[in-house]
DNA sequence: TATTGTTATACTCTATAACTATA
DNA sequence: TATAGTTATAGAGTATAACAATA
């Protein structure tokens, strides 16, 4: 039996128009992490690169002579998308597609001397993009920040380098 | 005259494979807020909507009689994309687009009872997913982290109920 | 017969521009 | 002339399926 307060916008307290007090914490993860995502693909546009450009180079320095679909499985990027994504990286010459010895189909992925350069600047890029979303911060309450996020991570099964959203953008 | 030692994988310390010790709490943020982005809208698919839905239904919910434009520009969304969003909900009637008396180019759209029941519903299946994504902490850190993040969202501007990443998905 | 890299194809999502009816 | 909603169109991004070479 409800009884009928339907017509207005009765929703709790409804204190102004602009702020709620307290949203959920996953929602505002949520915001948050789309927001900080946009943010650092704008800066690294900066070196014509792309987020999942970024995370391609990042896995081979961390696996060198991987194969592209091992690379792929790793990333949560499908084997046909990097094709297209280890061109462009080959045609700047960041990347090098050697012969694998111990199997003629695969290729073994090698950083070149100028990807490990542009990895270098990646870092300094994704420094300044730290800074940049933890500024309002102190040194203590980012570690604290730092500590529960790395929680979370680990509970929910989120690995190191893989998969931060490389959708869209 | 760089020192020639381009071969092996000798970036940082390489403790294991695995783990890195300590990523950036901006990384975080990003996987995460990915993370939890997907596991919502797998929750609301459960109510046959995703959440640009819920963000209209509760956008709605907020400002009675707001015009689409308007809402549009509120949730970040284009003016047509959202008339295909407002018809689906229409469509199932959860939603009314009454003609505004002040303005007839103008629709002021509505919540009907319907629509507020599904709001509540969303809002259920919203506190089960924070309990989800925040399972591993403890009250008082799920209360600081709340804090952190709250002064992360206006640090950067981020408003109340806007566009956490209603993009692709 | 299974797998690697590749290509072809199709599908989803979304925005921009053009259109109408009001203002 | 400008604005609200709508429709048409086009572009970006991505995955799935088919293919050739190799295992």
């Amino acid at each position: 039996m409800r009884t009928d307060k339907t017509t207005g916008p009765p929703r709790g307290k409804r204190p102004t128009e602009e702020k709620d007090g307290a949203q959920p914490a996953s929602f505002l993860l949520t915001q948050i992490g789309s927001h900080a995502a946009a943010r650092f693909a704008e800066r690294i546009a900066a070196l014509d690169l792309t987020p999942p450009h970024a995370g391609v180079l990042r896995q081979i320095a961390r696996f060198p002579a991987i194969s592209q679909r091992a690379l792929g499985a790793r990333l949560g990027i499908s084997a046909s998308r990097l094709v297209g994504l280890i061109d462009e990286l080959e045609g700047r010459g960041l990347v090098e597609r050697r012969d694998d010895p111990a199997d003629r189909r695969s290729y073994a992925l090698q950083l070149s001397d100028a990807g490990r350069r542009m990895l270098k600047q990646i870092g300094t890029v994704a420094r300044e993009h730290d800074q940049a979303v933890c500024e309002p911060l102190t040194a203590a309450e980012r570690e604290t920040l730092g500590r529960l996020l790395q929680r979370l991570a680990e509970h929910h099964g989120l690995m190191a380098g893989i998969h931060p959203g490389y959708r869209s953008m």
